[in-house]
RNA sequence: GGGGGGAUGCCCGAGCGGCCAAUGGGAACAGACUGUAAAUCUGUCGGCGAAUGCCUUCGAAGGUUCGAAUCCUUCUCUCCCCA
């Protein structure tokens, strides 16, 4: 899934997401809540009308915001309050408004609202913070029930989507007890989905590789398993053997901005000078249309520039590149080899790293 | 012809006797980015050295001073006003 948080994949028309061709994108809960508003969206048809957006949508309740915005929130078992970054105003989230709000959005896929620790914290800390989350995640169940039965007696116009769904999250931070405890509360709520999340957050990739192996497992095999906020190739990879299914990450879009590109051969870095006279595309692997009509060059005097283009330009390929990951590890699971196909990849992908 | 400003590192520009190898921008170079407060942030940016440091710099040359980018003299170049 490509990251939308203010309802626009940055850099991408809804055309080239089509081209593109993801059959879903994540919005945020609490980016589109302050601005425009979920009832503004609401009256436009929900996100898919208001953003023209026909694929599937999955908004992240704002939970992760009760992690990124730490210095602008407070915590109590009721809800997270909230100091807007853009006008200073102050917004109470509680589970059940979370779900509320994203019954207004009409997403396909409403994720509850969770905490995530903060990095780097103790096991008291993270132990806590997954106990709420599992209290919380009950809360936005129930009050997912109360508003589907209002709606069917037409009680509740704010529900634009009656095929929404609701996924639970598992926490646990780093710890494997915590992380099977949280597997068995959520799986227990029966979401028709869950995720995992609190991770990479901040830890190390050997702590990724090893949460993430340990919890997937842990996890109903007939529902997909989401793996939030994650991420660059290898952990994909790794996340895939695992089992996991479904994934989302800004890291293609925001490094593209940051002028980094995704390549076969690695992560590369077009502002850097040696491109300057490189008159072949940015990755030769790559079929992308970007790769197929533009050379390094260019891009990299776009960049330098600070072209809007550059951003267009490394945003397309940087997402045609992890789509065409996804395809290829669907490929070589029906094959039988997605180790092997692993193997290949990073074999060329970390080589120059 | 008369009068008044300026010249600082790649560029713009601060500094106006010691805390100045010289504030700040920009450019350049490199790095970071994982459910987006991010087209953002960080570092380097005269030379040599691992380093206390040493060397060469603030238009040019001379001078004053323990000490000068800062004060004085002359020169060069430039900008503005009056005629």
């Amino acid at each position: 899934m490509p990251v939308g948080t203010q309802g626009t994949v940055k850099a991408m028309t809804q055309e080239e997401l089509v081209q593109l061709d993801f059959p879903i994108i994540l919005c945020n809960t609490y980016h589109t809540y302050l601005r425009p508003g979920h009832e503004l969206i609401a009256r436009a048809g929900g996100l898919h009308g208001f953003i023209n957006w026909q694929g599937n949508i999955l908004t992240d309740s704002g939970g992760f915001q009760v992690f990124s915005l730490q210095e602008l929130r407070t915590i109590s078992e009721h809800g997270v309050e909230f100091k807007s970054h853009l006008d200073g105003s102050k917004h109470l989230f509680t589970p059940e408004r979370a779900v509320r709000i994203q019954g207004a959005l009409g997403s396909d896929i409403m994720m509850a609202f969770d905490q995530l620790a903060a990095n780097p914290c103790t096991k008291q800390q993270s132990a806590e913070a997954m106990e709420r989350t599992h209290r919380w995640a009950k809360r936005c169940v129930d009050e997912w029930h109360t508003a589907r039965e209002e709606w069917q007696r037409g009680e509740n116009e704010m529900l634009p989507n009656p095929g929404q769904v609701l996924f639970g999250i598992v926490q646990g931070g780093i710890y494997d007890d915590l992380r099977q405890q949280s597997a068995e509360a959520i799986a227990e709520l029966d979401t028709p989905g869950i995720a995992i999340g609190g991770v990479a957050v901040g830890e190390e990739k050997a702590l990724i590789f090893s949460t993430v192996e340990y919890t997937t497992p842990l996890l109903p095999d007939h529902k997909p398993r989401y793996l939030m906020g994650v991420g660059e190739p290898d952990d994909i990879l790794h996340a895939v053997s695992c089992g996991v299914d479904m994934f989302d990450c800004v890291l293609p879009t925001r490094l593209a901005r940051n002028a980094a590109m995704m390549t076969h051969y690695g992560r590369v870095n077009l502002r850097n000078s040696k491109y300057k006279e490189q008159f072949t595309p940015v990755d030769d692997l790559c079929d992308c249309q970007v790769c197929r009509n533009y050379s390094a060059a260019y891009i990299h005097h776009l960049f330098q520039a600070k072209e809007i283009l550059a951003a267009r330009l490394a945003t397309f390929h940087n997402l045609y590149f992890l789509h065409q990951l996804m395809a290829d590890i669907r490929v070589a699971i029906r094959a039988e080899r997605l180790d092997a196909f692993a193997a290949e990849f990073l074999s060329l992908y970390q080589a120059a790293q």
